[in-house]
DNA sequence: GCTTTAATAGTCAGTACGACTATAAAGAGG
DNA sequence: CCTCTTTATAGTCGTACTGACTATTAAAGC
């Protein structure tokens, strides 16, 4: 709103929030998509999300519908967070939808569900996720970079993992959406040596059931920002 | 949409671009403002901005809105990119108004000029710019926090730059936008040192006109991110 | 010419990093 | 119960990068 603003008659959109639901399962990168019910694009797979509603924000209708489409009770503790916007006109056949993306991290992935809706839900590994309805192979794409991107310089990862974990899940989280594997004991070195990424679970409580020496328990720790980044080994034309 | 998509009726909304548009004026940060004509905020200073038209995706609008507020021929070398889109039910007492958040970063501000429309368009430095119509502090606050970040890792700086700049000029773009000092041999050294970032222009062109020693030119380098990152020194609660 | 200003070169010690090697503590299988 | 396998953790070494400096160069302005 500015000058324009009040220049030129505005026409009515509809607004939707689609949600790309990231999650680790048996180590690899998994995404919630649903069936779609209705035509346009009957019987494709697509990003859940829905219309939101009048007395909403893009961010509540996105909760909301995190909350129906995973079937989780408290959703309130998990990373959501706005993508982008995509407003190409010709986006969906049907009408004018302009459609907030949001990325949201899950721990532990709830069993496939019914879902609120006759459609069904599913989890998905990344990889064979394609092709999906509308422009939702290219929000899945952007959110798998940004959710990358942001494993570098913030310690968004641990929002994958359970509030405790040791560190070998959390090179697990790295690993898998990098694609790439990683040097466990200067993983390990970096991370403790990054203020404020993880801190040690007090009691010297450790995780056993796995095979091989029981792992340190640590937390989330409170840094929004990871100082030094922990960058991915040669994403592009890096020199060496 | 998803499962949702198609349960709810939805409700038509309003769809606008704004635009924080960012440059650097006498070594501070500057932004372009208008002046509201008409109620709501009549009299206020806001973003600029306006209407997504019915063939338009935000993009093209925020992009044809750049060009009628600056007043510049060719708008389309210009850094133009989403920030984030604001959304809650209150932020335009009118009516239901979803905005599509843009930032935009200008190498040499044009001077002000009437503007498209009735109301007056200006540069105001950063530091002085608030309190602005509807949630429009935010949306500059939240420009102001993704470009500084941006500067760390992506080659954003260039964006305020001309085509051909010294690396004394580079480094006013770090120093006004994060507002600090930073040390001009170590800038250097590590501006060069990453891979893509500048590269010289190849006649041993310089600039004078000022005084001291002459400067060396660079261009903008082909490299989407900056590896190593150029981290600004101390941002929160880092060690040392 | 001398001063001022800004660009560029170089130094040095502390830190971070990648690539390894070594040790410790558990479970599995005989 | 002993050994192998698995995973966690500790430590080493040489290179690269960083911050804090000092030094030199080349122009403009008295």
């Amino acid at each position: 709103m500015g000058t324009a603003y009040d220049k030129y008659a505005h026409e009515p959109f509809a607004v939707t929030a689609d949600l790309a639901v990231l999650t680790l399962r048996d180590g690899a990168l998994h995404v919630l998509l649903v069936e779609r019910g209705q035509e346009p694009y009957k019987g494709h797979w697509a990003l859940p999300g829905g219309f939101v509603q009048p007395d909403e924000s893009a961010e509540t209708a996105a909760r909301r519908e995190l909350a129906e489409e995973t079937g989780l009770s408290d959703v309130s503790g998990l990373h959501l967070e706005q993508l982008r916007t995509y407003s190409e006109p010709d986006r969906d056949p049907r009408m004018r939808v302009v459609t907030v993306a949001f990325t949201a991290l899950l721990p532990h992935p709830p069993e496939p569900h019914g879902g609120s809706d006759a459609a069904q839900a599913r989890w998905v590994p990344y990889d064979t996720a394609g092709p999906l309805a509308f422009d939702h192979d290219r929000i899945l794409a952007d959110a798998h970079d940004r959710v990358g991107a942001k494993l570098e310089y913030t310690g968004l990862a641990t929002a994958f993992c359970p509030p405790e974990f040791t560190l070998g899940e959390l090179q697990q989280v790295y690993e898998t959406v990098w694609g790439t594997a990683l040097d466990r004991p200067n993983f390990r070195r970096k991370v403790l040596a990054t203020a404020g990424f993880v801190e040690a679970v007090p009691g010297a409580a450790r995780l056993t059931g796995g095979r091989g020496k029981p792992a340190a328990l640590y937390r989330a720790g409170t840094a929004a920002t990871l100082h030094p980044p922990l960058l991915r080994p040669t994403p592009e034309g890096r020199p060496a």
